[in-house]
DNA sequence: GCCAACGTTGGC
DNA sequence: GCCAACGTTGGC
């Protein structure tokens, strides 16, 4: 099967491309993600696909580097933990209702691209990240749209 | 801080 | 199963 792609939000003041990069391994676990539609689209992903890393909440909001998958889709723990903010009492080990996948930093974008710029090229009109209303903290991205944004980054050679 | 667009919850 | 109320996301 062909290498797929993604995006991936994040708000950089709670965990950013930066922090991925700087991780052991540059490998960390996508754990939080507490939608069905978003969840399923994790389940979909293949080691070695890649990321575009996105930082919501920013100013502006911008793509600001890639990852790849590292381990695909397995229960995400902190649901679990009723310490923790992404605690779901309805989801255990035994029946899982939550997943998260690994991600392992390639490199942060030499430009990063802001949701502006991404709004603006008619080539990435179809994204759901532009898209009015779009919520979705996992999604899918077209091969092209992954290429051009890439380009845009000023990252010659594709990753 | 505002608020549009959704997703989820829960009464019926 | 419907749908109003409520909560969340995330751009601006």
């Amino acid at each position: 099967m062909a290498r797929r792609y993604w995006l991936m939000k994040t708000e950089p003041s709670a965990y950013s491309f930066s922090d991925l990069l700087n991780a052991p391994r540059k490998t960390d676990h996508w754990d939080g993600v507490r939608n069905y539609l978003a969840r399923n689209t994790m389940r979909e992903m293949k080691k070695g696909d890649r990321i575009l890393i996105y930082h919501s909440s920013a100013a502006p909001p911008h793509a600001a580097g890639i990852a790849e998958v590292a381990r695909e889709a397995y229960p995400d723990h902190t649901a679990f933990d009723p310490k923790s903010e992404h605690f779901d009492p309805k989801s255990s080990p035994e029946s899982p209702r939550w997943f998260m996948v690994d991600v392992r930093a390639i490199e942060a974008l030499p430009e990063t691209v802001s949701l502006p710029d991404l709004k603006s090229n008619p080539k990435l009109s179809k994204m759901p990240l532009v898209q009015r209303g779009q919520r979705l903290s996992v999604q899918p991205v077209a091969a092209a749209e992954y290429r051009e944004v890439l380009r845009m980054a000023g990252l010659k050679k594709p990753r």
